[in-house]
DNA sequence: GTACAACTTCAAGTATGCTTGAAGTCAAGT
DNA sequence: ACTTGACTTCAAGCATACTTGAAGTTGTAC
């Protein structure tokens, strides 16, 4: 065994399935070079990339939005840490304000289970509208079914 | 207007699509009754539903998993503030996991960025796999790329 | 009483993220 | 050399979560 790794090695030492990294290269995530008889062979390294994919899949990327962050890197170079780290820190912003979401959306839980609100028009659950709006254009997760400005 | 609500007027005040909404209701999430044409209209609690829907999917629930939970509520009468506080406190509970999780990555993933690691096998990101096995079934998301109890 | 938007069902289509299967080729051990 | 498991491509299939379109019906406003 050389410093290159089959297809099932990566799967096994990933948890991805070979099926998936196949499609992963299709879609331009990762890389890999052949044999002379067309066998996929990686590099170590793409385990960590496939590590970085995972997580980030798990933060709640999709996988265009993995390819696009991961055009940042340079394809034909071996990523420098600071190529990573612009990566990373990118990732880490995005993952800061999914956790202040979630966060957010345990407290109004929280309050509801308190109070018991959810048959009540003041809770917060049901009248962060405003707040969910104020966010942009994804996560509008709770509408209440008040109006407060309507006839 | 009464107190009954037509699928638009649903779809507007949620910002679900009515499309989804009948989609729900074939799934069995919510439900509706009809007029004599035959047409739906919902209650006002109905929204409160919708929006605890959203919630849920936000935190990363399927909609099987939002119809699992869901199920503990009493179909055929109105739900009191016992049934959903058990509703809550269970999605509480995997909102908080969802959320340890998501910290847990943060903070490798700012480890990282700090040592600059991503090129070092000591780095906490690719030796998480026990971590993350330990976790059980889910959130395998990270795997070392060197295998500590091998030849 | 008629216009017209909003509703109805049902079938098919879309996007994502893969898996499965068929049919064939490669690599490594004996 | 031969076997056998691992690999190859390509096409099709699957699960989730919907959307779209066709063809027809309802409800409300004038």
């Amino acid at each position: 065994m050389e410093d290159q790794l089959t297809i099932g090695e990566v799967s096994r030492r990933t948890g991805v399935a070979a099926s998936a990294l196949r499609f992963y290269e299709e879609m331009g995530l990762i890389d890999s070079h052949r044999t002379v008889g067309n066998q996929r062979r990686y590099d170590r390294s793409s385990i960590r990339l496939i590590s970085v994919i995972k997580a980030a899949q798990e933060v709640g990327l999709s996988l265009q939005q993995v390819a696009d962050a991961l055009s940042v890197l340079p394809h034909h170079r071996t990523p420098t840490k600071r190529d990573w780290s612009r990566l990373t820190t990118r990732w880490r912003s995005d993952l800061d304000k999914r956790i202040d979401e979630l966060v957010a959306l345990r407290d109004d839980l929280t309050n509801c289970i308190g109070c018991g609100c959810l048959s009540l028009r003041s809770c917060a659950l049901f009248n962060s509208g405003d707040r969910a709006a104020a966010k942009g254009s994804g996560a509008r997760y709770l509408v209440g079914d008040e109006r407060p400005q309507t006839p």
